[in-house]
DNA sequence: CGAAGCCGTAATGTATACACCTTAAACAAA
DNA sequence: TTTGTTTAAGGTGTATACATTACGGCTTCG
């Protein structure tokens, strides 16, 4: 029914719902831990209160919203460990999927992805660190950890990661904006690729346990982001999600 | 409205929802692949679509049930395959939540717990293998791996382990049904012990890497026993979910 | 001045109505 | 017989109505 004149056409209600609620939850709008009215976002939304309510139980199941036991969901007050446990946890994944790579082998067209990503990358540190493209590395960071995440071939552990970096902190390019935002950490970003280097490497000699422990310390550069963000007033301010941060 | 005579009171239409249709699901009544029609299933279960819409969307998210492109959800056929990979990913939660309980150490309380749950099921053990209280030593085993989640202290890591052995087959006592039905079998539960004694060791004497590997391999006796079932008639037909899993 | 009880407002959970779309079956034509 | 087409039935997505329940402010009493 409906399809009525509404903002962004092509999509359903619900997925204008999700969207629309994940953009005011790390915009900062609301106070951490305030309860959100369904009416009230329906309202702000252009929606009833259906879509709204389908993507705030959707929501609660990634972690982004509390459910109220008396009823209804509230914004989900992010304490930094729980940010700091869900980085760790993603290198495990992330681990896992590397080791499984290895122990697995991955096919020749899946070898020259990495390849070709990783000569993209290194080309785009080659200019000095001021002038760095910081928009694209950011993309082929992501590229290279879907890369990672599809390369075991599992299925189960694709989704599970989908679902962990879901989160707002525990994604791999969430904190990439300390490199931008601090020029200072921009030697930050050679490591990473050095471990990115040795991550494919590990995996294409078979390697697994090496692939597995180079994936959770990769994922430990975000643990240091994270704790650079928290103490810099500068990034705070210019990254309203940070706001959920509490303690 | 609403509250009306139903079978299971005190709940909410939509917990019924959720735990009608995943007995249902696991009954094997419907076929794998099949659509899971909401008004059919609402009129079976005498509530109506919304509570059940919620449930299927909640079921989804738990992978117990796929969405259909066009619309809809459908009973999930599981892959051998996926199953192995669960279970290889439930011995990496559980193994990097002993790992993290090592490393981070454990309450004096926690360690009492467990050291009374190891005499519990050494007791249980000491019967011939004939007698052995099954039922018994499936809730303490399940208590063993609550143990465990909870070990490390890490809300983030324990929701991820919930999530995942939401899935039916990927549960720490899912297939312990193996051992009581195959008498032959009853010697992999003294192996499990010794495997939960193992860890609880590790943990308490801080070897994290040692207390991650060991309940890695932990894991794989259920990877055993999903095999074992697969191959064995008398238990497939004894277990009506085993009908989802496909090839 | 503080605490406890009460009432009104607002929000949730659920049911239901309805338009659009998918799907499958019946039918016609080659 | 097979293929293409039409049509009818059923199903989904969404909106809305309604009863119940939670929450906040106010009053009243200790």
């Amino acid at each position: 029914m409906m399809e009525s004149e509404s903002q962004e056409r092509g999509q359903s209600q619900s997925e204008r719902a999700l969207s629309g609620i994940r953009e005011l939850l790390f915009s900062g709008v609301f106070e951490p831990g305030a309860r959100l009215s369904e009416p009230a976002i329906a309202e702000r939304l252009q929606l009833s209160r259906t879509p709204v309510r389908a993507a705030l139980a959707r929501l609660e199941q990634e972690g982004a919203v509390d459910a109220i036991p008396s009823g209804g969901f509230a914004v989900r007050k992010f304490a930094t460990d729980d940010i700091l446990d869900a980085i760790e946890l993603r290198g495990v994944l992330e681990g896992t999927a590397a080791r499984l790579a290895a122990e697995r082998g991955i096919s020749p067209a899946q070898s020259m992805s990495f390849r070709t990503l990783l000569s993209e990358i290194d080309a785009l540190l080659q200019v000095p660190g001021e002038d760095l493209d910081h928009e694209a590395f950011t993309a082929c960071n992501a590229v290279f950890h879907e890369l990672v995440k599809e390369s075991c071939g599992s299925s189960v552990i694709a989704r599970e990661l989908d679902r962990l970096t879901a989160l707002p902190f525990a994604s791999p390019n969430a904190l990439l904006m300390v490199q931008r935002d601090l020029p200072e950490f921009h030697g930050s970003l050679v490591l990473a690729q050095s471990q990115h280097r040795a991550i494919v490497e590990a995996i294409e000699l078979r390697e697994g346990s090496r692939a597995e422990a180079l994936a959770r310390e990769h994922a430990r550069l975000a643990r240091r982001n994270l704790e650079v963000a928290m103490n810099d007033d500068r990034i705070k301010a210019r990254y309203p999600a940070l706001t959920l941060v509490t303690a």
